[in-house]
RNA sequence: GGGGAAAUACUCAAGCGGUCAACGAGGACAGACUGUAAAUCUGUUGGCUACGCCUUCGUAGGUUCGAAUCCUGCUUUCCCCA
């Protein structure tokens, strides 16, 4: 390795390294040796179907992130191709496919996100970005049968999980063509960039294994050479439901699909059992800091240090400083229990803005306010917050009801006194649903 | 093609002519305790102008004083025989 400034990091064994924050699960043998002689590459294919990377993606960014911590060189393959064929692992029925157009903004969005991960400008170990449809687009069907198909035998396409599944499973679902050869259009990606690019290693989830080793037999057979493979583990939640889904869905890397102060939160809101293994994935922190995090974690688990670490590392990485002082500056407010009416009227109304842009809302005409109106109307059917008149009495029963941060019960008649700085109301049930009315 | 069975709320699942807005379990939400954690305990889980009324048990009709419950058509799913 040259001595030059531009070059980050020493190399790291990075088997090592994922081994010990918890992203190994398996891996084609001799890959460790072959690390350790020095940079090498290694790529991870994005699939393109939706126009944002998602949470559940960040486990496979992280991978390649430290990859590259270690001193080697990671490509982010995004699936042009792959994507118009779609992959069958862990589905049990066929896919829709997505129209081209669709596909090429879902890139183009990704593109970016991934740009933001990596390290495009740090000598030979720069990150790269290839779309296999370059590779793909004139590559006519029968060149693509006679040239891979004839090197891969339908009886060991067949053994893989995700197309046994669908042929041999309990639920046989029965698979079209397209998605049976959807391994060889990914094992070819890998050759591809074996041969063009000098990658020998393909990263990816567990459920990857067998399309990645179908990428390896390619190489194998067209190229005469050796391909590896590692896999990650799934990410689980202590209580047993998917990791990087919440409520509403799936959380989003793009700020406009998933707010920074959403995202913030649910980092913010892991779990004293899933803290330490997601902190370990997700930062880049070393071993031993990590440890001392953990150490001190453990004495006072109450001050959440983990969390608090982990949200603050991960919400910089995508949104940036600003948008995690805003997120932080939200959630001080919107949790600490001391805030009071007095809290919101205090803070300049441009900071007011940014803080509550997160937060649900609605807007209705001022002299409901003003000229008094019952909590339960109030809560249901001027503003929308909750459903029915029904929830509304249930909910101020429980005790569940703050207006500006003060408990109500259900006699209470909401008037011009409520209104935080002439112009909104924010109401809560519970800690977590939150909600903004504003008049106007 | 022939025969049989089933369809109930977010999910699973009771119910077999009135006492059913519909047992129970899970989930979800809230309260207490906390730390925006976990566990635990408690409450809630169709709507309303609310001791009453209205709409809901695949769908459309019918029988009946009265139907989630019985009958008929339709739709869907599953099973068995060809």
């Amino acid at each position: 390795m040259v001595s030059d400034i531009n070059v980050p990091t020493a190399m790291k064994n990075f088997i090592e390294e994922l081994k010990w924050r918890g992203m190994y699960h398996q891996s084609v043998d001799g890959i460790e040796t072959e690390l350790n002689k020095g940079m090498a590459v290694g790529y991870i294919g994005f699939d393109p179907t939706a126009d944002s990377l998602g949470i559940g993606n960040m486990v496979q960014i992280m991978t390649l992130l430290h990859f590259q911590k270690c001193g080697h060189k990671p490509i982010a393959l995004v699936g042009g191709a792959t994507g118009m064929v779609g992959d069958p692992s862990g589905k049990s029925a066929e896919r829709n496919l997505l129209d081209e157009e669709t596909l090429n903004y879902n890139i183009a969005c990704q593109r970016v996100q991934l740009e933001q991960f990596l390290d495009f400008d740090c000598g030979e170990n720069s990150a790269e970005i290839v779309n296999n449809y370059d590779w793909f687009k004139d590559f006519g069907f029968l060149d693509f049968i006679r040239d891979v198909g004839k090197h891969i035998t339908v009886n060991y396409m067949k053994a893989k999980d995700s197309v046994k599944k669908r042929i041999d499973g309990d639920n046989k679902e029965g698979m079209s063509f397209t998605e049976f050869t959807y391994q060889l259009v990914q094992g070819y990606d890998f050759y591809h960039l074996w041969k063009n690019h000098n990658c020998l290693l393909q990263l990816g989830g567990s459920d990857q294994w067998g399309n990645i080793t179908t990428g390896t037999e390619m190489i194998k057979r067209l190229g005469g050479g050796k391909g590896y493979a590692v896999t990650t583990p799934l990410i689980t939640k202590s209580d047993g439901t998917k990791f990087g889904k919440t409520e509403e869905g799936n959380l989003w890397l793009d700020g406009k699909k998933t707010s920074p102060y959403a995202f913030y939160q649910f980092w913010l809101g892991a779990s004293d059992d899933d803290a330490p293994g997601y902190i370990r994935i997700f930062s880049t922190q070393s071993k031993e800091e990590l440890d001392a995090l953990e150490a001190t974690h453990q004495q006072d688990p109450a001050r959440r240090i983990l969390q608090n670490a982990l949200a603050d590392e991960i919400t910089e990485r995508v949104h940036g400083k600003t948008a995690l002082e805003l997120a932080k500056e939200a959630s001080g407010i919107l949790f600490k229990k001391e805030a009071r009416k007095a809290d919101f009227e205090r803070l300049p109304d441009d900071l007011l803005d940014a803080v509550f842009k997160d937060v649900p809302q609605t807007t209705i005409p001022r002299d409901v306010v003003t000229s008094g109106t019952a909590i339960i109307d109030f809560l249901s059917d001027h503003t929308g917050f909750l459903r029915s008149k029904g929830e509304a009495r249930r909910a101020l029963k429980e005790n569940s009801v703050s207006l500006n941060k003060k408990k109500v019960n259900d006699g209470y008649t909401v008037s011009e006194e409520d209104l935080v700085k002439g112009r909104f109301v924010f109401i809560q049930r519970g800690k977590k649903k939150q909600f903004i009315v504003n008049v106007e």
